[in-house]
DNA sequence: CATATTAATGCAAACGTTTGCAAAGATCGA
DNA sequence: TCGATCTTTGCAAACGTTTGCATTAATATG
């Protein structure tokens, strides 16, 4: 029967060449010492000069698990500046590669067609397990991502309750910690810009502002707060409505670097002094607030390493076959210090 | 003989349930109309009921191309804050989806044991082609990128002088622009930050500037120049040089936006005033300058355009069978205005 | 009604591997 | 020298598809 040319060689191809059977070649090469040494040399020779390499996809159907995973990474149009989930993927990437693993990605854009395409590869046997960063675990007419039975792994959000074991960091205890810091330099008023409410992360950071003034001031009452989104134009806004404030709080508390990067970028136009009239900090870790003047102290995350943890967590349950308990993995965010910080103007 | 269990439903299983033979079915599914719609009918109900979902590996397999393609990205630690080549993924990704096909990444770093990996992936027929972004076509051992015959995309590198096909971006006439631009304003004496001599686009940028100069001035011996490198902290140390210079440049040309976000953090703290004192223009398109005290004119590249257009021309190739002609496509990149530009002083 | 044409289905091979089992060949102890 | 043990190799099935060809059933034609 008529069947696509490949101009391939294949296993059968240097077997013929050899004179022996195909699996004797498969076994000289994966098993060089349960096959006669002259045997196998000359095989060894063949491959080597017919140019044999194997064909891993074949090899993955007959032993039937694909080695590859999938990552699905949040909407690049939320976010304009922000590094944050290239370095989760790269650290998602290495560890796959380290246990043998290849990494498919699929960036998503909000349509439906995308989120089918990425359906199609988990049902499609493609993959055999998928992390998913910020995004709702989707699902499109029948199809749905929990429900094909394939390990899930959650980077970035809680999802547990949906019995989706998940990396995450530890938002609300750096939030306190944030609190803690400004109110030991005096700061009494504080503005917190948060997020969507519809972001996990932004419900994390605000609670944890909100424990953490309650623990310090037994109330959370000298807090306003501003509800920004996701990129940097909201904090631009977010600034705009604070200058109109009066009096201004002086401690700022953002939910996301990227948004203050906009924040910052008006209220110096404004011709405020960072840190002599107002304090900065947030959370991310983005390696540019280091260079922006003032450097602003923020809470990094480290997401290569929390993707890195993802990657070896999926990995083992696809490993031993079927999903695991959702457990919880927080890694704790690392304080940067910028120059955004200091006590409040008398 | 024993096989790995799969627990999976198959055109196996459902043919059986229908009581009629897998080849039935497989057309059932694929040529609606060349089967008896009594049996379609009954055999798209079963399917779905019984969850069936094609094993695309083992179709992919039988048909004799992958349909996926391999995106290699730079090397993540050689860039701290840019977001270019991500938007440059998500081009690429979207196109490829578009047109059927899906997306393996892997993120260089340097290591010989991520080349293996790609190779492994383009050796072993997991892709049938690959997009190469600022990286060298790799070679480890007897595995060469350029050898094994799969169509291969240069992405922001000119490497048709290997035959490789390439999609770049408007360097060389950008910073010529840039040049009069600035020449307009009454700037005399300029000063340009190059990234390292190895990097492609560090040349063709500095080519730029000097024909720029040359057309204007007819000489370019007003330029003065530092070697700076692709990271955010050899901004700093160029602006630390420019710095001691007397008198200085008044105009600074930079080869790269994020060595231009490590300069002007410098020369703001040093007390310098943009653009009074100096004007800055940089090259790349981050959306990261916008927000920058003043904002800073850059060259926007759109990357996703230009990923999409790579990953366009490789499934060309790939579906055409064998490597085209080596064309290069240039995009024209597009000057965003900040406000980081003004005459010079008097 | 017989035959030619068309439509619907089934058979089996093929894609490139891996591997349990059996067969053949080699080695060895008595 | 003869079974018994061990090593080396081959056979064939299996992973889940697709598809050329053959076969059967249904329909049309004279």
């Amino acid at each position: 029967m008529r069947t696509p040319r490949t101009d391939k060689v294949s296993l059968h191809d240097v077997a013929k060449a050899v004179g022996v059977s195909v699996s004797t070649v498969s076994r000289a090469l994966a098993f060089p010492d349960r096959t006669a040494p002259a045997t196998r040399e000359r095989i060894l020779d063949v491959a080597k000069s017919l140019g044999y390499h194997p064909n891993i996809a074949a090899r993955n159907l007959r032993l039937g698990h694909p080695k590859a995973i999938l990552a699905i990474m949040p909407n690049h149009k939320m976010t304009k500046i922000s590094t944050l989930m290239t370095s989760a993927q790269v650290g998602i990437g290495q560890q796959a590669q380290e246990l043998g693993y290849t990494m498919n990605v699929i960036n998503m854009d909000g349509t439906e067609a995308t989120a089918s395409h990425a359906l199609e590869l988990v049902y499609g046997h493609q993959v055999s397990g998928t992390i998913v960063m910020a995004e709702p675990p989707m699902s499109v007419q029948d199809r749905n991502l929990l429900q094909v039975g394939l390990p899930v792994v959650s980077l970035t959000e809680d999802l547990t309750h949906l019995g989706i074991p998940s990396v995450v960091s530890s938002d609300r205890q750096s939030m306190m910690d944030a609190v803690e810091l400004l109110a030991d330099l005096g700061h009494r008023a504080f503005f917190f810009i948060s997020g969507p409410p519809s972001s996990y992360h932004s419900r994390q950071r605000e609670a944890g502002v909100r424990s953490g003034l309650i623990r310090r001031f037994g109330t959370d009452a000298d807090l306003q707060k501003y509800r920004a989104d996701f990129h940097v134009d909201s904090g631009v806004e977010a600034a705009r409505h604070f200058l109109t404030l009066s009096p201004r709080p002086t401690a700022v508390i953002c939910w996301a670097d990227e948004t203050m990067v906009g924040f910052q970028s008006v209220v110096l136009a404004a011709g405020l002094s960072i840190p002599e009239d107002l304090s900065l900090i947030s959370f991310d870790g983005l390696h540019v607030l280091h260079y922006t003047t003032p450097p602003i102290s923020t809470f990094d995350q480290n997401m290569g390493q929390l993707g890195a943890q993802a990657a070896r967590l999926l990995i083992e349950m696809i490993d031993q076959g079927g999903p695991a308990e959702a457990k919880l993995i927080e890694f704790p965010a690392k304080l940067v210090a910028g120059r955004s910080i200091a006590a409040p103007p008398t």
